[in-house]
DNA sequence: TCAAAAATTTGGACATATGCCAAATTTGGA
DNA sequence: TCCAAATTTGGCATATGTCCAAATTTTTGA
């Protein structure tokens, strides 16, 4: 999504561990180093270079070498949807006899092949609940883009 | 799952395009030739070739080369599983807002990441729905195994 | 200040999953 | 029986994700 703005997006740009690369990086919020990474995400050094590498080139992130990253503007709003769909998810599964942990792991499974407007309807239909069950879900974008579909 | 019986599996052995080939396998009934694989997936013959003999060397179907393949008693009864994951899962998106086209095709990109415990759950707490979107579902083993934990 | 330690990156290798093509093999119908 | 159609083999290609060893850069502490 290099060149669009971020209101164009499918969702389902990015691998599952591409996604978690993503949400690691904003939920440590602000400049992350490779071997934060590393350790969070359980790889070789190595490995979250190139994953990064890939991440900044298609415009996620901003890459310093041997200095760390952060999102980029675009990639900032493309992890808010990711973590909104995370948790729109587990929420979900909650409501059918899953623990939170259980819906957590669930999702995190197979949350990057579900796509945004899919998120965006159960969203609706769900009354765009405030309180996942693994933090506070924002509405932001996706009360916005209801309003000027 | 080779030497198990099919009461043990977590229903996360199978990558996404091998669930396709079973359920296509399944659904044809009987004994099912290459060509008919090809053209229903969509993909070169050799491909199929190829995907039949792991799918048989994992013990889901029997092969007999030049002439077809068909489900073995465990690719069977696993397969009934991938496609009461399908229906549920589709039946439940169907609840959030989505169409039955709508969900049928989300599902089919992620249902290969969703356990047989959470498959289980949530059929559980839908109280074992008779018909899917897509299909009748059937609760079989299902419900042996809610009665034998 | 500056050398050793720590962090990061590079380059090479490997594994898995998919898929196509061309060539060889087998089957089956005329 | 013989050829066309179906199938399989073998080779090759791409995309992801991962590790290791070696090279590079940054940081730290004496």
């Amino acid at each position: 999504m290099n060149e669009q703005s971020y209101h164009e997006f499918t969702g389902l740009e990015l691998s599952p561990r591409k996604v978690d690369y993503l949400k690691f990086i904003l939920e440590k919020g602000g400049t992350v180093k490779t071997t934060e990474i590393s350790s969070g995400l359980q790889v070789d050094p190595s490995t979250t270079t190139k994953t990064l590498n890939e991440l900044a080139s298609a415009g996620y992130l901003n890459h310093v070498p041997y200095r760390g990253v952060d999102l980029t503007e675009m990639g900032e709003a493309y992890t808010q949807f990711l973590i909104r769909r995370h948790r729109i998810l587990s929420l979900l599964l909650t409501h059918y006899g899953l623990s939170s942990e259980e819906a957590c792991s669930e999702v995190s499974r197979f949350e990057a092949f579900v796509s945004r407007d899919a998120v965006n309807k159960i969203c609706s239909s769900m009354g765009h609940p405030m309180f996942g069950v693994c933090g506070e879900i924002s509405h932001e974008r996706c009360l916005y883009e209801e309003k000027h579909d």
